[in-house]
DNA sequence: GTAATTTCTAAACCTAACTTTAGGTCAAGG
DNA sequence: CCTTGACCTAAAGTTAGGTTTAGAAATTAC
């Protein structure tokens, strides 16, 4: 019943709805770093919880792990992050938002008239502007409209 | 020098800007149906440059394979495509789109407040409502917000 | 008629983001 | 003390959406 000895991993899963293996997951790609107790057992501080909150709305967002441990490192290492903190480093995140849905507007206004008409048949078509793609899948297709080699 | 026989599947590809082997793939996911000719090669009608167009604009918007086959399963089967036709189920986008883009601006909305204020710890926080993710990932977490077996 | 392209199939490989499994250790309760 | 549940690591498996490879057959070009 010590006050400060941190959480185990089962009580952060529980606290964020993140499965324990999520969790270590993150670990081994640098999102958060916990201590170990004597026992060689993972501890997380109370702020962990708000730190992997906001994994999961960037992930919600598109953000890869990697843009998100980048995200991350404005974060103040040497204390426990502000409100404050938190506020700044959400603006990339918003930035970002407010791109795709911008893309995701100009896209809808384009639809109708261009399934319906000729311009189907590629490449003039607005839809197809590769540099604004939603790059809404981390995975996926080498050759898509525009980035085939072109030999 | 036929006039009706089809284009070779490496035509089609050039046409449509897609790899060889992503239409082969399309096709086992009953994308597309091309026939075969005397050799065994695959032929496509020009229709087909616009299927694969279809495809490629519905993956834009978020759309799985399943989901695609899915929409094109509303394309009359005994007879080429109309206009009108690609018009009508191109509604069924419009709608997701239209979704989409709500959900996005909604998590616009609610990001700066949430980021700094003590709801980060949800999960009562309005970006953490499972019914309207984005699901903008194909593959990922099958453990996530709200989807926990929860025994 | 022969050489160079294309195309064919099947199977293996790839990435991201995890989960599952196996075999063992730690911690807490009675 | 002993059992039960939580935790450990490392490695393998999973899904989506493809690509790559290998070896063979068909087409096209000269």
């Amino acid at each position: 019943m010590a006050v400060s000895e941190g959480l185990a991993i089962g009580a952060l899963a529980r606290r964020t709805g993140l499965a324990v293996s999520a969790i270590r997951y993150y670990e081994a790609q640098g999102l958060i770093a916990p201590w170990r107790n004597a026992g060689g057992q993972r501890r997380y501080q109370r702020a962990d919880i708000r730190r992997l909150s906001f994994v999961m709305i960037a992930q919600q967002f598109g953000l890869t792990l990697p843009e998100i441990r980048e995200v991350l490192s404005g974060l103040p290492g040497n204390r426990t992050p502000t409100p404050q903190d938190w506020k700044d480093i959400s603006q990339t995140l918003r930035a970002r938002l407010d791109q795709r849905i911008d893309t995701l507007m100009r896209l809808r206004d384009n639809l109708d008239g261009c399934i319906g008409c000729g311009c189907l048949s590629l490449p003039k078509c607005a839809l197809y502007n590769p540099q604004d793609r939603a790059k809404s899948h981390g995975s996926g297709p080498r050759y898509l409209m525009g980035d085939t080699p072109d030999p």
